[in-house]
DNA sequence: CTCTAGCGATACAG
DNA sequence: CCTCGTCGCTAGAG
């Protein structure tokens, strides 16, 4: 889910570019992300249940296109099995296996491309697929990162320890983590959308611009528009969580004052302050995996209190 | 007017 | 046995 309307409400700090632009860096990458993508490129195949291995070359295609540039690639997969979905996933297996199904049907019946479109829906990224590019990236000698829980967690952790100074990726969820670098939508010649967390110029007054904002404001923002964690309080989304944390500063006095407000204050729910600790946390102390240590570390140190 | 919330169409590569 | 959606549009509330 992500943060909603994050997306739309940071493009002025987007602009079109290519990977050149960072040439003699390194660069983490969503390989999630990747292999979803990859997935349509051959649907019939697994659809069929068909073995192929076109998905691992589309992004061997990525990985060369990019070290082409001079840009070293790290890729994070994310072995993460989260709590809590299991309701959304069973329905959108249903929703995959009847779209599988109806595909079939209409393969029967010799429409092709109409199979096609139901298949294509009815694909997902499997653990096996992920397993069998992991296999392909040792075999190749690029560095692999399997995540504990969240990729997103993991990739802003090894570029706020210098291990990579930008982010490929499709989640907005790299915002609030305080990545300063992102590369949106690149497609197979390094065309793409970058997000650079720099103060906006004179003509955008009006935007958001989250370098006005420290890294805990912008997560209080997130947490305050809706995000995996927290539901919204009704009626504040994501520009009003943000004009909220300029306005007062952080979360905790933003909640203050909403409670104040004579419109508002009937429509933040009981211990929403307490709600809103708990995801400020599972936001900052999320596990992730320390290559130089080699182990399990909070993301960012968790306080001794 | 701005902003949120919900809905339907759409989605790969070459 | 099996891992994450997103975009544009718009009604309707503030």
């Amino acid at each position: 889910m992500g943060i909603k309307g994050l997306r739309q409400a940071v493009a002025a700090h987007m602009r079109e570019g290519h990977v050149k632009e960072i040439a003699g860096k390194t660069v983490v990458c969503d390989g999630h992300a990747w292999l979803h993508k990859a997935a349509f490129g051959c649907a019939f195949d697994i659809a069929m249940g068909k073995p192929t291995d076109k998905y691992i070359e589309y992004c061997m295609h990525l990985v060369n296109m990019l070290k082409f540039y001079g840009v070293t690639p790290i890729i994070v997969l994310d072995g993460r099995s989260l709590p809590g979905k299991a309701r959304v996933n069973s329905e959108r297996n249903a929703r995959r296996e009847s779209q599988r199904a109806l595909g079939m049907e209409l393969l029967r019946r010799g429409d092709r491309s109409g199979a096609l479109k139901c298949l294509q829906q009815s694909i997902h990224v499997t653990a096996e697929m992920a397993h069998a590019f992991h296999a392909r990236l040792q075999s190749e000698k690029v560095t692999c990162i399997v995540s504990p829980y969240e990729a997103d967690a993991q990739m802003s952790y090894m570029v706020r320890k210098g291990m990579a100074q930008a982010v490929i990726s499709e989640d907005s969820d790299m915002v609030p983590f305080g990545v300063d670098m992102i590369l949106y939508k690149m497609d197979t010649s390094g065309s793409c959308c970058i997000f650079e967390n720099k103060p906006l110029g004179e003509g955008n007054k009006k935007s958001m611009d989250v370098s006005k904002l420290s890294g805990d404001a912008r997560i209080h923002m997130c947490i305050l528009a809706g995000c995996d964690y927290l539901q919204s309080i009704p009626g504040i989304g994501i520009q009003k969580a943000y004009g909220l944390i300029r306005e007062h500063g952080d979360g905790k006095k933003a909640i203050e004052a909403l409670r104040k407000h004579p419109k508002m204050k009937e429509k933040v729910p009981d211990g929403y302050e307490d709600a809103f600790e708990r995801a400020e946390k599972l936001f900052k102390h999320q596990w992730v995996y320390d290559m130089e240590e080699r182990k399990l570390v909070n993301m960012t140190q968790v306080p001794e209190d």
